[in-house]
DNA sequence: CGTTGGGTTGAGATTGGTCAAAATGGGTGG
DNA sequence: CCACCCATTTTGACCAATCTCAACCCAACG
């Protein structure tokens, strides 16, 4: 169940346009272009898979409301998620050039998507460059989240590991307008998840959190994730926010 | 000391060019766009940084010889290696879009790099669109490694890492046609750096390394790292090459 | 030769994992 | 409104992978 109030459909304006508009540097024709790609809309139950590992992809999806995970699978049933996707994200911006994803994008709760075709999006983009340009952007930034968090996972602590993905969602919600004041956010999501986004076990993800509730780094009830104090818990975690880019693309200048 | 015998300026068609021609689906007029931007050579030292965390880019780097790292480093010493770089590889593509660095590329061994002037590549990158795409998908792919890398980091043992990271070494020299038969290569690392690499402890790593060793899935001498058996090395590491995207771009039709 | 940068080894400490059970709590059907 | 069910969280006891620290070795090189 999708802890928003309104349905995606009826939001004045969507969180990804919200992104387009402050980062993206796009004049108003090129944001219509990429809005109007955006009519199909696609809702998803929790814990289903939005696209699996395989085929030549047609369509982009654009999460617009609930939470999702794009996720890599063992064999042995082992699994570990790349990326926390929350509304406004791009789930799979590779599909735009890849052959097969190798990583597929699983819903955490109940979503809503934009589903854009390849084929179209592809065309804006030669119409304007500027598109390509950012969605290239979009890719590095990508790139510059996974790469903060394998450095987290290689070198930090559990401690260090929750407290930065805390921090980080909330730098992401609050820019989409999905934090409640600037340390409060809805985090529909189980232990579980954490500990897959983490590299963690469940159990030791939970005695963190009981370590983290003890030093009132956090306040953690049901599925509200409430940081009494920000600066500090970004100085346990060494957050910074500078990899998320929030200030946007850069001028081609 | 770099390990390859002929300096890059002597290569008959440098690594990139390889890449290019076998990956990126190119016509020759792009290529040699492409090519054009490559003249300006610059030698580093090993255990060097080449790009810092600061500054707005005004250069990519395409490494043509010898060993490179993309690095974050934390303030306390801590150090993990995003992705290893070798010859083929472009160091810094995101410099292109975005503001500042947010981690850093040094040199393993000494380097040669093709320096591209930020401004020529957009300019490249307007007149032939193909172009754009490529390096939109060369982001994309390495995307995907990051992707697997995290997943190795989060939930792999440290055995598993080791001989992943091993088999997509093979990989990747072998198609720039630096692998010496199919199953050996020159490593010109440090097990410090494997270790940064894998997250892990340089003493671990070397235990590690004797029980791969005394397993008989490696030999590993000097800076020459022989595999006895690659498919057995794959199995133990759950390596697929897939996400290498070593079949290149996918065509727009 | 002496120095130095890897590589190797050993002993002991720790973080985080495993397994299994118990508590909690929201949601559902009666 | 209650009883039950399931998923999730929490707890406990024990274990294992990996880390830490420190010493030692060895080959390369000045």
């Amino acid at each position: 169940m999708s802890s928003f109030a309104a349905p995606a459909d009826k939001v004045a304006i969507n969180p990804f346009s919200l992104k387009l508009r402050r980062l993206a540097g796009l004049g108003e024709q090129e944001i219509a272009a990429i809005d109007a790609l955006c009519h199909e809309r696609r809702h998803i139950a929790a814990n289903r898979e939005v696209t699996s590992e395989s085929a030549e992809p047609e369509h982009i999806h654009v999460l617009l409301d609930g939470w999702a995970a794009r996720q890599k699978l063992f064999p042995d049933g082992r699994r570990q998620f790349s990326a926390l996707l929350v509304p406004g994200d791009i789930c799979d911006v590779d599909g735009l050039f890849i052959r097969r994803y190798d990583c597929g994008v699983a819903t955490l709760t109940a979503c809503t998507f934009a589903v854009i075709s390849r084929a179209e999006l592809l065309r804006v983009i030669n119409a304007f460059p500027a598109v390509g340009h950012v969605i290239t952007w979009f890719a590095c930034v990508e790139n510059s989240m996974l790469t903060t968090r394998m450095a987290m996972l290689g070198r930090a602590s559990a401690r260090e590991r929750i407290a930065h993905l805390f921090c980080e969602l909330l730098a992401r919600l609050q820019f989409v307008g999905l934090a409640d004041g600037d340390s409060t956010i809805q985090l529909p999501i189980t232990q579980e998840t954490l500990s897959d986004v983490t590299g963690l076990t469940p159990v030791h993800v939970n005695r963190t959190l009981q370590v983290l509730r003890a030093n009132e780094l956090i306040r953690l009830e049901g599925h509200r994730l409430a940081v009494p104090d920000p600066d500090r818990l970004r100085q346990v975690s060494g957050f910074s926010p500078d990899y998320l880019h929030l200030d946007g693309i850069r001028q081609r200048a």
